[in-house]
RNA sequence: CGGGAUGUAGCGCAGCUUGGUAGCGCACUUCGUUCGGGACGAAGGGGUCGCAGGUUCGAAUCCUGUCAUCCCGACCA
């Protein structure tokens, strides 16, 4: 490719709107450019990178004998009505109607519609397992799109598809997808860390993501969007909605004499009641009220110093949704009484309850009681407050808390992006969905389901997050959007141009992906260029090339050599074949 | 959905307070000089000032509405 016609507009300035590098730097290079909120335009640069990671995607899945097909992104509603989800993903999925009223969704994801395939097309176990990937656009109406390719509208993503005869093979299945994951974002250059998760709306039991770990540069804003928490002694890893972990046991004792209720004027937040009322925060009984489902009020107790993991409480109500109440509805529950003064006895009506196991094990504990400005100390269970029904974990866990797996060590936590999910679905939509095979007995049994994503565009993106400096973009060589990029300093002249031609045409010859620089720029504006999109070996014919001596320079590296022409070309193949992922650039490739 | 901010040339911004019909840097075009880390000089082209109303002799500027974009919050009894 010659540089003076690739559509690749870089620019000098960052773009105001974009906040985290990855987005900066596609804007700034020249990859992508925003149409809408949410919705980008790939550039040609942008869209080789793609198509190198669905490749990569494409080549692993075909390895692991799945197969390829494509299916429509306008999916009918019946389909989606059918699993219970129309109304489930709510807002979430971008919905439109044709000239005759029927309602479509744009897929967020394609469960009903390969359910739906399976179903009229599988019919037998001799035809199990199967296992069917499409690599899409995607459509998700995201409350807040934002970074860029991270979290756009539009994406595209890889989702896969299994069904099986029984859980013992779905298991199967799962462990050869998630080593073939591991083996995916190898090659992508990007160390991935394979985390338990919450399974949210696609649904299913078990499941695990993909987390690129972003190391946080000196002075860089912190670009992952979740929080991983893993254990410093074993490979236990879950992200905040799962982790789970053992708190150290507390100390705290009251300072209060007897069981009575007091005046606590004002004292709202856990903080005035420790700070004025010297009720310790492990000892303080924690009481919020929540909507689940936008109708049902739900009281959840925690221990004072811990926070509710609401994703873990949604999923113990077994709600769809779940919110903080209001001011009002908290007063509605409370019989008047207001914030900060709620607490599980003496409500006006019973509202369902869900303990965390923290409190379990409290004494002589504080807790408010439906009554303004007051408090109860010394409070025992089944002695002053009714020992909750429901005890469940709806606790966020903390850096420094035990490890659940090993016992032994404590929990750090570090950002990830989120590159890869995979899911047991079990027999979630075969079951609503009708979805059956006829087995070996003659019986009709529900399909086991597994299913498998990948963001594509993200994992780019989540590379170069990864993957860059100052000067721009670091592209892993697997995939750069070309691998190398000739420049001759001065296009006037001649030995230096016709070296650079030479060595084009050469490496296009030997099936190298090369671009030239034949715009007649000064040098610096080619070397900058160069730099911010990425190229991992640039070349460069410049002052030495009257004596025949090329300069080659590896992106991640410092330092340049100077090469004789015939060498330059078998050096590069060498540098091309030899590339590894997680090499580090601190370790000079040997030249 | 709430709160805050911003919409002026492809990109980054000034002008608005105190109305008088638009400017700077980069990019782009032409010419000349330069030529290994975002050159210099000269001459150019390009803008319904987000959109719609209103006030006024006159609106980028004041008022109202609307749309879009960005940030913060969806946060604790």
């Amino acid at each position: 490719m010659r540089f003076s016609k690739l559509l690749a507009p870089t620019l000098r300035e960052n773009p105001a709107e974009a906040e985290v590098v990855s987005h900066q730097l596609l804007v700034r290079a020249g990859y992508i450019r925003r149409l809408a909120n949410g919705v980008y335009n790939y550039l040609p640069l942008m869209w080789r990178v793609l198509r190198k990671v669905e490749q990569i995607v494409r080549e692993e899945m075909d390895r692991a004998g799945a197969q390829e097909l494509l299916m429509p992104i306008l999916q009918p509603a019946e389909v989606w009505k059918s699993s219970g989800r129309w109304d489930v993903y709510g807002d979430l999925m971008m919905r439109v109607k044709d000239r005759h009223g029927r309602e479509y969704g744009l897929a967020p994801t394609a469960e009903e519609v390969i359910t739906d395939i399976a179903t009229k097309e599988v019919r037998s176990y001799r035809q199990l397992p199967v296992n069917l990937y499409q690599i899409q656009t995607k459509y998700r109406d995201e409350i807040r799109p934002r970074f860029g390719l991270l979290r756009g509208r539009e994406f595209i993503m890889k989702d896969a598809y299994s069904f099986h005869t029984s859980q013992e093979d779905l298991e199967r299945e799962y462990q050869v997808m998630a080593d073939t994951y591991t083996r995916i974002f190898e090659r992508c250059g990007l160390e991935t860390r394979m985390v338990r998760s919450d399974s949210g709306a696609i649904g299913g039991s078990v499941s695990h993501e993909y987390m690129v770990l972003t190391r946080i540069a000196e002075g860089e804003q912190e670009s992952g969007e979740n929080d991983v928490f893993f254990c410093n002694h074993c490979d236990y890893a879950a992200n905040a909605e799962r982790a789970e972990s053992i708190l150290p046991e507390s100390t705290a004792a009251s300072v209060y004499e007897k069981t009575e209720i007091i005046d606590t004027p004002g004292a709202t937040t856990i903080e005035s009641l420790h700070q004025e009322f010297r009720m310790h925060p492990e000892l303080i009984l924690k009481s919020l009220v929540y909507i689940a489902d936008e109708k049902t009020p739900v009281m959840a107790l925690i221990r004072g110093d811990l926070d509710v993991e609401e994703v873990k409480l949604q999923n113990a109500v077994g709600a769809n949704a779940i919110r903080l109440a209001t001011a009002e509805e908290i007063e509605a529950v409370s019989g008047g009484a207001s914030k900060g003064f709620i607490g599980p006895v003496g409500l006006p009506k019973p509202i369902r309850i869900v303990a965390d196991h923290s409190v379990k094990p409290l004494k002589n504990f504080f807790l408010a009681v439906n009554q303004v400005d007051k408090h109860m100390v010394n409070a025992n269970w089944n002695v002053d407050v009714p020992m909750p029904e429901t005890f469940a974990d709806i606790r966020l866990a903390r850096v420094g808390d035990g490890c659940p797996e090993c016992r032994q060590g404590t929990l750090e936590m570090t950002r990830g992006i989120e590159v890869g999910n995979i899911f047991q679905l079990g027999t979630k939509y075969s079951k609503s969905m009708n979805a059956t095979y006829t087995a070996e007995d003659g019986s009709e049994q529900p399909f086991v389901m597994g299913c498998y994503g990948i963001g594509i565009s993200r994992t780019a993106a989540a590379a170069i997050e990864r993957f860059h400096d100052k000067a721009g973009i670091i592209w892993p060589m697997a995939i750069a959007p070309y691998q190398v990029i000739v420049v001759p300093v001065n296009t006037q002249d001649e030995t230096q141009m016709s070296l650079a031609e030479k060595l084009y045409a050469d490496l296009q010859a030997a099936g190298v992906e090369v671009v030239i620089d034949d715009r007649d720029e000064r040098a610096g504006v080619k070397f900058k260029d160069a730099d911010l999109i990425g190229f991992p070996i640039r070349v460069t014919a410049g002052k030495k090339a009257a004596e025949g001596l090329l300069e080659v320079k590896m992106r991640d590296q410092a330092q340049a050599v100077d090469l004789p022409v015939d060498e330059v070309l078998p050096f590069v193949q060498k540098q091309i074949r030899e590339w590894r992922p997680f090499a580090k650039s601190s370790e000079p490739t040997p030249v």
